[in-house]
DNA sequence: TATATATTTCGCCATATAACGAAATGAAGA
DNA sequence: TCTTCATTTCGTTATATGGCGAAATATATA
């Protein structure tokens, strides 16, 4: 039961969600994240392990920067199943439509490092 | 998002999780719930009143006893979703196993006020 | 009415969680 | 090599959560 648990904790926290809701717009790196969000990076970068701990995310590497990406091929079903739900739910959420409008739109190069 | 995060939450909890499968057997009262998870009634009584705040399950008064049961029916289609995946998971877990069992067994006469 | 029983509410305590800033780590480029 | 920048790790703090027992509430029965 442990597994399904962690996976239920992963998404009960707003930020989270918010994180794997701008994912589905397309990958990004914490600093594109972090300012999406408005937290500082060590929380972001927290967030970031603990959903990729339960697989609902993967992380790869891009020089300095690490992109995140939704697991939607998870070897895990129950992960493939709620990233599935996740996909269709808040659909009209303003935050979460905001979140993904600006995962369209923001640049790391001119982002990070300004 | 409020009502999705407090779905998870809800689902964020082992004695909640239990509870929710021994309901998929049929319903039950709180201190037939109590029995089976081996915790205080109060803190039973505070599981089901958190469950039934977001509808995953609901109650029915019978004389001094209060029988909560699961509301597949619920009026939430992310209700509807999560206790759909919740009947598919979980079929093998040995707690799982034994606390459905025991649902099936207890007698709230011979149980209660022993 | 008085008593017994089932459940809930309240107050308390221990632990878990989310946030931050500071410091450590890793990779790219001067 | 040295510097810069993205990211992570660590330590701290405030709040949330889950547990209990005691007291309150509600209902059936003597």
């Amino acid at each position: 039961m442990r597994t399904e648990i962690k996976l239920f904790k992963a998404l009960s926290d707003t930020n989270r969600i918010r994180i794997l809701k701008m994912l589905e717009v397309r990958p990004l790196c914490v600093c594109e994240i972090t300012e999406i969000l408005g937290l500082a990076p060590s929380t972001v970068s927290k967030h970031l392990s603990l959903l990729r701990d339960t697989e609902l995310i993967g992380d790869i590497k891009e020089g300095k920067w690490v992109n995140y990406h939704l697991q939607a091929g998870a070897d895990d079903e129950r992960v493939r199943q709620l990233l599935n739900l996740m996909a269709e739910w808040l659909p009209e959420d303003k935050i979460i439509k905001s979140d993904q409008q600006k995962a369209g739109e923001v640049d790391r190069n001119i982002l990070c490092a300004s």
